[in-house]
DNA sequence: CGAATTATTGACTGATCAGTCAGTCAGCGC
DNA sequence: GCGCTGACTGACTGATCAGTCAATAATTCG
């Protein structure tokens, strides 16, 4: 039930999934729906939660700890990176949810308190490469985590639309395992503390180089 | 009348946008948008083609070739960023539109098109960049142009569910300004070259070091 | 001007769909 | 067996909504 619900909202939104289509996926009444979930948005608070358990089962923080904070982060990278390929219906919910400002989100409590063991690890991970001298001071964990999540996120969600506009499918396996690559390296080539910071100034570029305004000399 | 469409699919997605809705706000009668777009998918594909104008348009690559390689980038990244924060339409429409498989977006050739300048642009910066020894070799442009992309759309596009799971609000502007040093820090460190590759292995860290699949040992 | 074309309207329709409801059925304690 | 509760059904309804159409106003052009 709550399963074909899911497999509707993917594929619908919720605006555009039929209850009596939902109904029929999963052999049941259409009334048993009303019953069990009292309305198409009780229906729908349900589905989304448990996408967010699924999102978060997906996440196993105890696996990061037990490498080294690089080789950590780069799986975490990787692996958000295939839940949200493998699970199309967390990026479909999460962004329809977006649509309606996460209404239903904020009324469940319970989803915040489901991200703790994930930001413990990562900041366990940040402190650790910190130590070793080999991580930047000063990253906020929930902006690497924004950061990092949306690396994969968009690649997925927005899958057809840069399919189309750039030919070709960006889910053939050599194209994903090259951008997998690419992202995990993104993100630790960032977190990882430079010698030096390299810029523009005074470079050889015959245009002129307004360097845009001062910030960003300095790193770390 | 577009304006009112885009306004109303932006809110509402393309299901649950009304057509009276759009009418009432476009001050005219129903019948004419009918008149002029044939249908609700019709007056879709006008809106989301005027939306991918308006994103091509906020991009200004003549602008991004007067910087050098690494100011250049890194602008490109912070004003998509940028485009994604003001003009919420294109998130919206883009995301309703992979619901749908991109399937009115490839009936519009003309689309395709709209990015050919841009590439163009960001394989100058990469060409320069590599000339003057400071960039990494064999960085595939589209691959870095969805990267760069997602960092700065999921931010918009997950702002309620991600501000709603975290607390606060991702749009206070203190956020955006240190999100927005984070995500050109990053494809910046991800493009230089750095001197030699750091990984975890031999690591001091107590637990088993199963250092994943030899992959990723050597960089560039 | 006048004819043809195009823009625009408001009232209408047929289909669809969320939600209801009266009632059946299965299990369970007694 | 009996009374009760909760799962479950199928037929129904009222509202909504995309799309139509006949008629009118504006515009173009010979």
């Amino acid at each position: 039930m709550l399963r074909a619900a899911i497999a509707e909202f993917t594929a619908k939104g919720l605006a555009g999934a039929r209850m009596d289509a939902i109904a029929r996926a999963a052999g049941v009444a259409k009334g048993l729906l009303f019953h069990h979930f009292g309305s198409k948005e009780g229906l729908w608070s349900a589905a989304l939660e448990q996408v967010y358990r699924m999102l978060r089962a997906g996440q196993d923080e105890a696996a990061l700890l037990r490498l080294g904070p690089v080789e950590g982060m780069r799986r975490l990278v990787v692996e958000t990176f295939r839940l949200f390929r493998e699970r199309p219906e967390i990026v479909a919910l999460m962004n329809e949810e977006n649509l309606h400002r996460a209404r239903h989100l904020r009324a469940n409590p319970e989803i915040r308190a489901l991200y703790n063991p994930l930001f413990a690890a990562i900041e366990a991970l940040l402190a650790r490469g910190r130590e070793e001298g080999i991580f930047r001071a000063e990253v906020d964990p929930v902006a690497l985590y924004v950061a990092l999540s949306g690396l994969g996120y968009f690649y997925c969600s927005n899958r057809w639309t840069l399919s189309a506009a750039f030919a070709g499918d960006l889910f053939e396996p050599e194209r994903i395992s090259s951008y997998e690559d690419l992202i995990g390296d993104m993100v630790v080539a960032y977190l990882l503390r430079r010698p030096e910071r390299a810029t523009d100034e005074g470079r050889g570029t015959p245009v002129a180089a307004e360097s845009r305004d001062g910030k960003k000399a300095a790193g770390s």
